[in-house]
DNA sequence: ATGCAAAATTGTCTTTTAGACACTTTCAAA
DNA sequence: TTTGAAAGTGTCTAAAAGACAATTTTGCAT
């Protein structure tokens, strides 16, 4: 909000935030993580989760959108808080020391991370590099095996906080487009749990939530049998959980 | 574990934890609150959550096992936490702040605080006044309505942890003693969602659960029909769970 | 000794939900 | 027109949840 007026010495060196970005292309669940070399000789722990340091009189809800929206350009995201990750250690790997010398003011300063989750819609945002970024890429969930400073740490937390949350609240619509069609939310709910769910029993138990709305339009130009698009009716779910309601796991 | 040898120039002034110590009587739930003024004519938010700095050096984790430990005397205890909490206004009520300044060296820092929530047997500790606090008290949480500083959003959010976890989890074993009965165990679930749980339904579940073990011993001195002891058995648990059971909810 | 108050303990029936399981339909492309 | 590919659909069984009330056992008061 005030961001432009903000100064370098309104950072705060020791707290930060980091941002666990989920998306999905409906084949797998996807991680955006930025690069911090162009020459990828490495890369093993050279990716990291984008996060930054805080300003003096933000709060920490408001850093993490304003990282996001830095990094993607999306406001008005899904997001929600992993937690604190505050190890005095997790930025004392050399690897990683090297690194922050190049791009912090304290580089030897304890940083406090708060760590957040997000879905976004993938298609809704073309990653760029970011300023201290080499490049900014949407990782396979699990292709990752090393990240910088604690990130794999916080990303294996976030990854849990998910599948938690997602058996009490359908967030996984923040995952998919406007419309979108049973299969590929069946397939969302197979990457997030990491198991096979059964098409048939999926499908009655979504549809009897009565929170989908049908379209009455078919997806164009498959070379299969077309399937119906649906979308997610935001009022039936008021409806739905406003006793209590909160059983969307399987 | 290195408490003795800091000093106080090692405390962090920006970052803080702050402990929900959840106890229950076999009547309500309680919160221990510590109290900032002995003379009571307003107490409406002179109540606060026991916390403190953290050392540079000291992981949030143990900071929040330092602080339950130097206020409660108890270790090993069931500790989860809650997240972060930041808003760069939390410590600015004029009624906070006062009292931060006869208390801190940097009474105007922005505070960060790292919120953590604990399960203890409440007849395994007896408050005790802390340097800064005049009283700690166990107070019920349907009394709670107002706190210090951001504390009692805190709370809310706490609650609303354990309500889930426990849904996941038989946490509540660590709110009752070694040897329990299933009404108390069946009071305590009560307490914590909040609603009405039928006893014959509660007990069903409860028992072809298999994680308690029947001490075949009864209650003594009651006026009225004594009840079996339980004790909860760890390794059924073990054995439970390990291939992914997590529906302890009602 | 008797009766009373208080809480513990127990079972059945119904409804809902979860889980297993396989064939037919519809489209585009060859 | 054939074929490949994914969409769509129903039934049966087992397990869990939810509603519901009478009997038992103890200490205590009379």
């Amino acid at each position: 909000m005030v961001g432009n007026t903000r100064k370098k010495t309104d950072l705060n060196p020791n707290n930060s935030v980091d941002c666990v970005i989920f998306g999905f292309d409906f084949e797998q669940i996807k991680v955006l993580l930025i690069d911090r070399r162009e020459n990828i000789d490495n890369l093993r722990n050279q990716r990291a989760l984008p996060g930054n340091l805080i300003y003096n009189n933000e709060d920490l809800d408001e850093a993490a959108y304003r990282v996001l929206e830095e990094l993607t350009g999306i406001k008005d995201i899904y997001l929600e808080q992993v937690g604190a990750f505050g190890n005095p250690n997790r930025v004392n790997k050399e690897s990683d020391r090297e690194w922050l010398k190049s791009i912090r003011d304290e580089p030897n300063a304890r940083v406090i991370t708060a760590a957040y989750y997000s879905l976004v819609k993938i298609d809704d945002f073309v990653p760029k590099a970011h300023s201290f970024a080499k490049k900014a890429e949407w990782i396979p969930l699990t292709e990752i095996e090393e990240l910088a400073f604690d990130h794999f740490e916080i990303l294996q937390v976030a990854k849990e906080k998910l599948k938690q949350k997602i058996k009490i609240q359908p967030i996984g619509f923040n995952l998919l487009p406007e419309k979108f069609t049973l299969s590929q939310m069946h397939k969302l709910y197979e990457c997030i749990f990491e198991k096979p769910i059964d098409k048939r029993n999926f499908r009655r138990k979504i549809q009897k939530l009565n929170i989908l709305t049908n379209l009455k339009e078919k997806q164009r130009g498959v070379p299969h049998k077309p399937s119906q698009l649906y979308k997610f009716n935001e009022e039936n779910y008021q409806l739905l959980t406003q006793n209590g309601y909160d059983n969307f796991g399987f």
